[in-house]
DNA sequence: TTGTATGCGTTATCAA
DNA sequence: TTGATAACGCATACAA
């Protein structure tokens, strides 16, 4: 059925350890050779086969990277820059989605796939530090975004902390005094949501301002609908807030959209700021401010270090420290949240 | 380094022929055999290898998803039905990303990664008549929304010319006279954009309108901000239309951005129609009357077409017709085009 | 029911 | 420079 090295061999005069040297431009053929060679693949049409060689040198030329929902918008970016990045670097990827389920992350872990990529990026929503620990593949995974917070991982993302408390303060800054906080989670164990609200409380702290637990909205789920849900709750409030963060972005524009539902206005009778720099927010009515992460940068990084981990294992040299990398992150001020003037 | 079948079957003392068996539970296997075998696939933490798999079976269990761009919010939602579908169906995916570049999408239907997949599912926005007919590899592809109009391939999409004139007759239903369409394209092969456009033009003659080419826009690509620039020129205009319809859902939400930048109102000044049935559109200000594709629909159905091929092409029997499938659509109607009353 | 032997298409070792 | 030849890990025809 496929035609073969051995088929071109034969073709060409040649052995087939010959037409695989061509193939691979390895090591030195004679010119004649070559040529025949050449000639012979293009008249059998040989294509070379990727299943063959992966088992042959033990890369397959995969990597795995994991999210849980592809049409998320962050995840859809992330997932964009990391397909075009591993490109680059002469990668495919397997894209595995786990729809926040942890069965599926489970096996995007320790199933067969995770053994056939070369290794894994994950980008988790649920506490993975169990699933990592006990781990029977062994192919190398990089986290993103959310960290176990144990170092024993490499870790790609940004300060959660730090964000969470420049976008709070620009809100405090900017004269508003009843701030609210949408996004702390059921799980508590979520990292992610947990850091955003230490910046937030930091940094209502450091500007003296008193917490009200009214203001700090559970979410099930981190999706435009549940941030309108809990905006909704936020503006039944007796005293509602005069300020929304958002810990992401999609939760901000669900918030925006269920405000001007309500006939509040945005920014005037409440400032919303989000988190994630999503493409949405620059279009959004009124324009939403922001923490932009550098996310090309996150996804060169996380490919890189995978990269670099993959290659360690082969050379089998002294293992490198456990990354934990924190890239920079912008407030982008827009209409949602105005400067004062 | 990696443990095999031949590992476990030496410590379970049984051959490696049984250990197969086992893990595929295959043929009848013995009781104590299979208990001693479980057991020291246990013991030696042996993983089966996709590669030795893929090799030695010829099916590798990846599918192949080729889109434009992953964080366009259309492919997002495709990708993520998808790959959960195919997952159902026992297969991984492997995403790659075009970025509309020609060469991209030769590579990935000629490169070696088409070879390794059992199938590809192609959503392109190149014209691919030309990539396909002439094509080396031999596994099959179902084409996605855009058509080669030829019928040389399966392609499951929805009728287009219908579905834009149900947007545009839904305008002029309402009561609008001058319906602008934004989205045609330099390269007039680009079949979405030119049937899309044909809908609008049979809705505007069926209504006894007359056509201004004015109020046809062309744009460079689908993003938004090529929609704000195309409502810009709109708004210019000396008679400006009083209702815009948006070849997809990205275009009319950057429409939408823009006409509320220049303080004109939507739906008063200007009513506007998307088409994608994007999530984004349910929380625009306003929210966005849209055309919605039973995107879930075109992701199963793309999926059971190729698997159909692939399976066809295993048990070498009679070659089914070539699948063109129109998925149902629905007009959703929202705040940018209401209903008159 | 289980074992033996062969080959999937490559790459790579060893000679020549 | 090139040719035999041996794995890579698994599935299966054929035997037992």
């Amino acid at each position: 059925m496929a035609v073969t090295q051995q088929d071109v061999a034969r073709r060409a005069g040649v052995s087939q350890r010959t037409v695989s040297n061509v193939v691979n431009g390895l090591a030195t053929v004679g010119d004649d050779a070559r040529e025949r060679v050449i000639e012979a693949i293009r008249q059998l049409g040989y294509r070379p086969s990727l299943a063959a060689r992966g088992l042959r040198s033990g890369r397959s030329g995969v990597l795995q990277l994991v999210v849980p929902e592809l049409d998320v918008p962050y995840f859809a970016e992330l997932a964009r820059r990391v397909v075009s990045v591993a490109e680059d670097r002469g990668y495919a990827v397997l894209v595995r989605q786990t729809l926040g389920d942890r069965d599926r992350e489970r096996d995007a872990l320790e199933g067969a796939a995770a053994d056939y990529a070369e290794g894994t990026i994950l980008s988790a929503v649920n506490p993975v530090a169990d699933l990592l620990t006990g781990r029977e593949s062994s192919s190398p995974v990089v986290l993103i975004g959310e960290s176990t917070g144990l170092g024993l991982i490499d870790h790609i993302g940004i300060d959660d902390t730090a964000a969470a408390f420049a976008a709070t303060d620009h809100l405090i800054r900017s004269g508003r005094r009843r701030v609210a906080f949408i996004g702390t989670h059921p799980d508590a164990s979520l990292r992610m949501a947990t850091l955003r609200l230490a910046g937030y409380r930091d940094a209502l702290v450091e500007a003296g301002l008193s917490l009200d637990p009214r203001l700090i909205v559970q979410i099930g789920s981190y999706h435009r609908e549940d941030g309108a849900t809990a905006m909704s709750s936020l503006l039944d409030l007796a005293d509602p807030p005069d300020a929304v963060f958002a810990a992401t972005d999609l939760l901000a524009l669900g918030a925006l959209h269920r405000a001007h539902e309500r006939g509040v206005r945005v920014p005037q009778d409440v400032a919303v700021v989000g988190f994630d720099g999503l493409e949405e927010g620059r279009y959004s009515v009124p324009t939403l401010t922001t923490i932009e992460p550098d996310t090309g940068e996150v996804a060169r990084l996380s490919v890189e270090t995978l990269l670099d981990r993959i290659r360690a294992r082969e050379s089998s040299g002294p293992a490198a420290p456990v990354a934990d990398l924190a890239v920079p992150f912008d407030l982008v001020i827009r209409g949602s949240s105005p400067d004062p003037d």
